[in-house]
DNA sequence: AAGTGTGAACCTCTTCACAGCA
DNA sequence: TGCTGTGAAGAGGTTCACACTT
């Protein structure tokens, strides 16, 4: 149950949201077919990866939504929790804090960092922004796995080797800089600018085929 | 040249920043095996893509590198360019803005919308926000193409629906809610909690393996 | 009859291994 | 010798087709 396509890692994450919210409207079983739907893939799709996290369906009513968010839940989230860092504190920063806040799941942001000195205090959605100055202990002391990084790219590199050494495990990096990160920390890597690029790209393809 | 695999558009669009790059620097030429470095990804991959383009290089010096940067180009612009209109201008919206301001290229941001009487005419880098009452015509007029989406959840649908109306071509969706849109109109998708939750999902399987 | 579970085929993307060129 | 270009193999991900269950 660990070793996960990371596609499929993916869509347990959006499943588990869709059937949340299926939950709060009582709805307690549902078809791979339905499920498929609110997601726009393949029933087929669902049912294989169900498989893969050892979940199984009732023939007569599909998926009991309770267990499987259950299921999930066991095969995503850490027992205890993890704890993430927002690093730098701009719009996107902010962003990501406000999508996380309130939200009561295994996933907590307990700090923002920021270099400008006006940010520093500032709240978003309870998340307090500190100085980088001190990036370190807080992340040791507070015991924080996971960092989103949103600086500036000319910074990122070196944020990223202090984020490392303060004993960071995992590094969303939003930055459009390629990182590079030692093995052991898990990097992720999404470039807007990249996407946007592509998006424009089949848009022209699309066009031309007409 | 046309029927390029979605993640050779996307390394064309990193390659073609990191070339942008390396020209300011005066450098004119690049091995394959340092552009990957720079990339930190291989340098068969690299080469792969450029064959892809149809670019060639030179057996001493590696790749022209204005000549790539050129051809790049040739290969993911369009000749006059896209028009992008960003709707939902929170926090995402502002910081998605101000990435392609000030940058000179073919994607340019025109507007923005939202339906919060505060921010009309506001401005992020001179991009200025418009009521969404307002989509319809402006997009029409102006001719935009593309809508990043950043609005809040529950009217991400029917907000969709209204940029298809209004002849969309292409949507690059931040809202956490699974679309579906007409064939002809180009959606990707990228939602920032199932990347926060990967991230930890793949932590805590290395953790477990330690 | 109407669902789920899954081997096998298929498609997409990456890497290997090496021919060919300056 | 040290690079590029590329057929072929491999890895990762999706879909087909169908056996199985109630």
């Amino acid at each position: 149950m660990n070793n996960l396509p990371g596609k499929t890692v993916e869509r347990l994450s959006a499943y588990r949201r869709v059937l949340l919210n299926c939950l709060t409207k009582g709805r307690d079983h549902i078809f791979s077919h339905d499920l498929a739907k609110l997601l726009y893939i393949t029933a087929v799709q669902v049912r294989r990866d169900v498989m893969l996290i050892g979940n199984t369906g009732m023939h007569k009513n599909g998926y009991n939504v309770k267990e499987l968010v259950t299921r999930i839940g066991e095969v995503l989230d850490s027992k205890e929790g993890q704890k993430v860092a927002v690093v730098g504190f701009g719009y996107l920063g902010k962003a990501i804090t406000g999508y996380f806040a309130g939200k009561r799941s295994k996933l907590n942001v307990l700090a923002s960092f920021d270099i400008n000195p006006k940010k520093i205090g500032a709240k978003v959605k309870g998340v307090r922004c500190f100085h980088f100055s001190h990036l370190k202990t807080i992340i040791r002391n507070k015991k924080i796995t996971i960092a989103i990084l949103t600086v500036p790219p000319d910074v990122a590199p070196e944020v990223t080797n202090r984020l490392v050494e303060a004993g960071i495990k995992g590094i969303l990096n939003f930055t459009t800089v390629p990182l590079n990160v030692p093995s052991g920390v898990y990097l992720e890597e999404y470039d807007m600018i990249t996407s946007v690029e592509k998006v424009a790209f089949f848009v022209k393809k699309n066009n031309k085929a007409e």
